[in-house]
DNA sequence: GGCGTATTTGAAAGCGCTTTGGCAAGCTTT
DNA sequence: AAAGCTTGCCAAAGCGCTTTCAAATACGCC
């Protein structure tokens, strides 16, 4: 059923029916309710590729997913992130489209959607400092928004980024009034701005308290379990081992764990780990007491409001740019406690013996 | 630019522009040449939106997440699906749409879909027995794949399944090998059907060995570690505690490994768990000798194989249906041992005190 | 009753592509 | 040399909507 079958069946005109439908103001209440009886008798839907084409509009938003050149790994916290974007498109009738590309496919993906006009506006995912995404898709004329910050940059753009810099020194503060001297930071890719941040916050708050950061005592590696794993086995049996850990995310924060219970070192008492928390629906940090103390942020609420804030750029292409900074909370876990008087290698050697 | 522009810039007709960039035969090589080189010059891409109208193809495939509508929760392995499904259709010049909706509203998601002929076909997620979901695909005539199985069905669809049933049976039977009599199952949610398919072979191969399958050894959530580290706790501090898990998923696995680690017990020595493992990118049962032991298979090669079978149904849609079932392989890794001659809650009382 | 103003409705022109049905060359065939 | 094929191109119709412009009807008022 198009609407020209409809109207037919109606005895109405295309126009009125599709005014009627598109809650135009000119047509009759009564009329448009026998509209509306009729639309729904015969299921009528509006080809969204009919309407696309006359109003210029797609209705829909593109989120192009980079997959790490490297490693092909899509990170845990796109599935949250999209979850809640997802919410406020559905509610504003917009469709979300998901490509999944290799980073260096990148830029032609972005090419691809504003030429072929797929979508009416994107989310730039991971930010790194002067990315170049941000000129293309400025020059492109696409609406954006971006997931982090990309500074220094000559354009102006609207993001929603979380204060990784204020959440790391937070985190530092709290370990060296722990009494913990030897921090190790296990943290995400270089070169992707959230990373960077949180190791200026972690190095620059050691240096006010008068500690040196040892480089030895940072990884920067996949946010995954595994790399979790790998890292605080590595720095716990080298010489000098740390006493606590920050990580930059719970399943880092888990790999961890999982090497402090081989090592047969207590969370907490033995190593202290403080994590940021993107609140993840199903790596759950949950709980009355969360496993994990942590600065915590929900990804899917920045989602949420990223979507919201791109509909609003599409909806007024030239308002001013918005730049959200959200501050992010500590919650107490169970993984904190006081640096242990004896060593962690101490304990390590004393297990293995 | 658009293609009336192109072809005026080329002297040509629209006509002759849009079949030698669609690579029809009728256009002479030389002109064909030609048109490449101006398209390229001038950036010229066709609009999507226009394409599509004409052509009555969208070029564009629905992924529905239905959201567990108890707990705000999207299922982890989605996103790894969902990466490798992608690769298929950007090489085929797809788009991937994806709605996250609560559960409720996904029969109302497909009929839009389907009406507003925004997709041209769509992947049905986590099946239930007996799944409505097929039956209004069916009659919406809307070309779908299913990602598992959801018999019976009065209808023939495609579908790409994993040997739940025979997973399972092959890890119980490596668990009552290794001694193991009490063997607790942390499962995923109840009526979804590789939930009940692998409880069903866990029962069934207790049976055939001589064990009632008690009741009180399975949990039934969602696949959290924070599931499965309370399902963990709790079969462990009732009286007569099993001696090994059955997880369905490597997260439930890691939640059992947490409160193993909080009980004083040793995976492996003390507990054996084997799960499922999804082979999810990030959350790495990776390494050269893996963490758990456990059936293993890609779910990101299932969504490749998916959006394969889909792309050639929509192609050829009278074509017989493809039904695969993937069998898949036990892995040996460092979680599973022989039975304790103590039980675990000798083991754990002893800690205690 | 007639005029001006609101209120409702319609005809038709796009939106930017694809595709059908010709048509005019340039070839081959007999 | 006429007829029949290819080859290479084009004009125009359509895909199913939205939206402009115009027209028809209804209403209020002197």
């Amino acid at each position: 059923m198009n609407l020209k079958q409809l109207s037919e069946k109606l005895g109405l005109s295309q126009t009125t029916v599709s005014r009627a439908l598109g809650g135009y103001p000119e047509v009759k209440a009564a009329t448009r309710e026998r509209v509306h009886q009729a639309a729904l008798a015969y299921n009528y839907k509006p080809s969204r590729r009919a309407t696309s084409l006359a109003t210029g509009r797609s209705m829909a938003i593109g989120h192009v997913i980079p997959l790490s050149s490297n490693h092909e790994m899509v990170n845990p916290v796109f599935a949250d992130f999209i979850a809640g974007a997802s919410e406020v498109y559905a509610t504003a009738g917009y469709d979300m489209l998901v490509s999944v590309v290799s980073d260096t496919d990148e830029l032609r993906t972005y090419r691809d959607l504003a030429g072929k006009g797929t979508v009416d506006g994107v989310i730039v995912h991971a930010p790194v400092p002067q990315d170049t995404r941000i000129k293309v898709l400025h020059d492109l004329g696409l609406p954006f928004v971006v997931h982090g910050r990309a500074e220094p940059q000559a354009i102006e753009y609207s993001y929603v980024d979380i204060n990784n810099y204020g959440a790391f020194t937070t985190a530092t503060h709290m370990l060296l009034d722990l009494g913990h001297e030897r921090i190790g930071l296990l943290n995400g890719t270089k070169g992707v701005d959230y990373a960077d941040q949180r190791e200026r916050a972690y190095c620059e708050t050691l240096a006010a308290r008068g500690f040196a950061p040892a480089p030895d005592l940072i990884t920067n590696n996949e946010m995954t379990e595994h790399a979790g794993y790998d890292g605080a086995k590595r720095l716990l049996s080298a010489a000098n081992p740390p006493t606590a850990f920050l990580a930059s995310s719970v399943v880092i924060a888990l790999g961890v764990h999982r090497a402090l219970a081989e090592l047969g070192l207590k969370l907490g008492p033995d190593i202290s780990v403080v994590c940021h928390d993107d609140a993840l629906s199903y790596i759950g940090n949950g709980g009355e007491t969360p496993l994990f103390t942590g600065t915590r942020s929900s990804v899917r609420a920045a989602g949420r409001r990223c979507a919201e804030l791109l509909l609003d750029r599409i909806a007024s292409p030239t308002a001013p740019h918005t730049q959200e900074v959200w501050d992010v909370t500590l919650h107490m876990g169970q993984s904190t406690g006081p640096a242990p008087r004896h060593t962690a290698a101490q304990v390590t050697s004393a297990h293995n013996t």
